[in-house]
DNA sequence: CGAGGCCTTGACCGCGGTCAATGCCCGTGG
DNA sequence: CCACGGGCATTGACCGCGGTCAAGGCCTCG
């Protein structure tokens, strides 16, 4: 169980008013496992906190289903692309576990921006290192074969091969369940 | 020969004054064919209009030069992770023909944001737009071929193939020169 | 005219994809 | 409590895309 002042406080330390006023516009949420936090054709407004549990952001590329990202505790979520531009979200949350959440509402947060502004400063850090965590996702995709990108990805998430199935974790890493096998075989 | 304003214009227009101090923060420069406008290893601390001519963004993986981006007249030109985090870039920027630019400050062009929200509105749509168009590179790496890549190329910059050597766009594409001579000989 | 850079082409190979069969685990109902 | 069915994972056979290595043509520039 992760607290949201935990992780605040290890990216950008709020003052205690900044923080009650961030709280306020949290609203604790639970979901059970294998059902949609956010449906595929929503428009996202919100940003969500993981507490407890893990997700998985996907879409469908025609028949198949992709898991575009992982999320354990301590993580936020979010679609960037619908929150910014206020189109509906190709893209779907899903709880791989039961899940405990904070919603955290994207018009009362930037309504949040101009009497503090370190929350602003708070989610520029949080955006920007999402966009680094891409660029660096770029260079895996191009430069790395499966085999290295599975092994970098057990670095990062150990514990992520007990709690998600393998199937998802091959469209994560953008190849097939049999793949992923096979790379699995050879230890 | 392209104009910044008319640029400016079709994103996130500005009031004559905004445009007035958005120009007082600009520096016209000029750049010779396969010079570096930005050598490896300095820190950006500007962004570059190009008025007339072409560049690439490039850096090395070991051994091999990578061509990370190409950019011509009416673009903005910067290597964002050196310019929001303050460290040295691993990447360069190179002309690939003789080029015209604007360079703006970055800490001149932040120092108007107070005065002149608009400005930064403007440059905020302008990272968004970057944003999202490297998630849509993601999704043409993950699962398009290296001909579709090409295709689609060719479609968003019909006039590169002239003025930009197969070996850089071999490696923008995620291929090598080899396997783009062999896609181009099928047409 | 020679040298070097750029592009093309051929021979060869390995990674990862598809298709299909099989094994395993688990929930449900007779 | 066991039997069955379905979803997940593994394995084998096969194949094609794109990589490497090396040779050869072509252009430009000194």
């Amino acid at each position: 169980m992760k607290k949201l002042k935990e992780i605040i406080d290890s990216i950008y330390p709020l003052t205690p008013e900044a923080y009650e006023a961030l709280s306020g516009v949290c609203t604790p949420i639970s979901i059970k496992k294998n059902t949609d936090l956010q449906a595929i054709g929503q428009t996202c407004k919100s940003i969500y906190f993981v507490k407890k549990g893990a997700l998985r952001v996907y879409y469908y590329k025609g028949e198949t289903d992709i898991t575009d990202s992982l999320e354990f505790e301590g993580a936020f979520v979010a679609r960037v692309e619908s929150l910014v531009t206020g189109q509906p979200s190709k893209k779907g949350i899903q709880a791989i576990e039961d899940c405990e959440l904070l919603m955290i509402n994207a018009d009362k947060l930037s309504a949040l921006y101009d009497s503090y502004l370190e929350i602003e400063r708070l989610f520029k850090q949080l955006f920007l290192k999402a966009f680094i965590s891409i660029l660096n996702r770029i260079e895996g995709i191009q430069f790395h074969s499966a085999e290295v990108r599975y092994a970098n990805f057990l670095k990062e998430c150990p514990d992520a091969l007990k709690r998600v199935p393998l199937k998802y974790i091959a469209s994560y890493l953008g190849i097939t369940q049999v793949s992923l096998s096979r790379i699995r075989a050879k230890y």
